[in-house]
DNA sequence: ATACTATATTACTTTTTAGTAAGTTATTGC
DNA sequence: GCAATAACTTACTAAAAAGTAATATAGTAT
């Protein structure tokens, strides 16, 4: 990975199709794993599993695995995760902004 | 395009490798077409141009070209373009406090 | 007439990201 | 002893994004 800025090492941590999503849900605290995953109703299991674990890896996000059958799993922000709700929000606001702004124009190549 | 969310919304317009950088060099006013360019120096002819027609299709750059030869075109932000500032400006404070924050720490997976 | 300029386009390939569908685990309840 | 459970994992395919390199344009300066 190449970070020549920092604009392009924020997206590389969080500039994917799923991963805000997850983060944004985990804002209001830890969620188990199939809940959070229903909470994104749209994404695959692998996709689901893929963007969990490299939130880990990445430190936004822990893995707490209880020892139990069937399994138990809870992802929650780590500190570093809960660094980004500022900007999570506002990614989330502006895309709503924008949407009802585009209701009063009548711009709409979207 | 299917947008399930805000969030996603804004990711789609903005969630690309050079999308955020060209926006953010506009930020200080119009610039030309080759000085824009220069300013994000490692990005291809192609995806140079692929990413201003797509910024100024979704509304969000406007291109003025002089009748000139040899040609001038210049790139600005729209007024929509504009209200990204913020955010634009908080990606980049976000990825420049978390590389600050990385060298206090020994977490350094990237 | 040839080279130079700034801006851009096109065909093609490679890389990255995402999607599909089937299989794995380890215990519990029947 | 077989199905049900939650949380994965794997092999494979498809689609999207990005990269490379060659080419186009149209006046101007030599």
């Amino acid at each position: 990975m190449k970070n020549n800025c920092p604009l392009n090492y924020t997206m590389q941590l969080i500039g994917t199709k799923w991963k805000p999503l997850v983060l944004f849900h985990l804002l209001e605290g830890a969620l188990r794993s199939g809940v959070l995953k229903k909470k994104v109703p749209e994404i695959s299991n692998k996709m689901f599993t893929q963007t969990v674990r490299e939130l880990e890896k990445d430190g936004l996000i822990s893995r707490k695995v209880f020892p139990v059958v069937p399994p138990k799993v809870e992802y929650k922000l780590t500190e570093r995760g809960e660094s980004l709700e500022s900007l999570l929000r506002q990614l989330d606001k502006w895309g709503l902004e924008d949407i009802k702004s585009l209701n009063h124009t009548n711009f709409d190549a979207l």
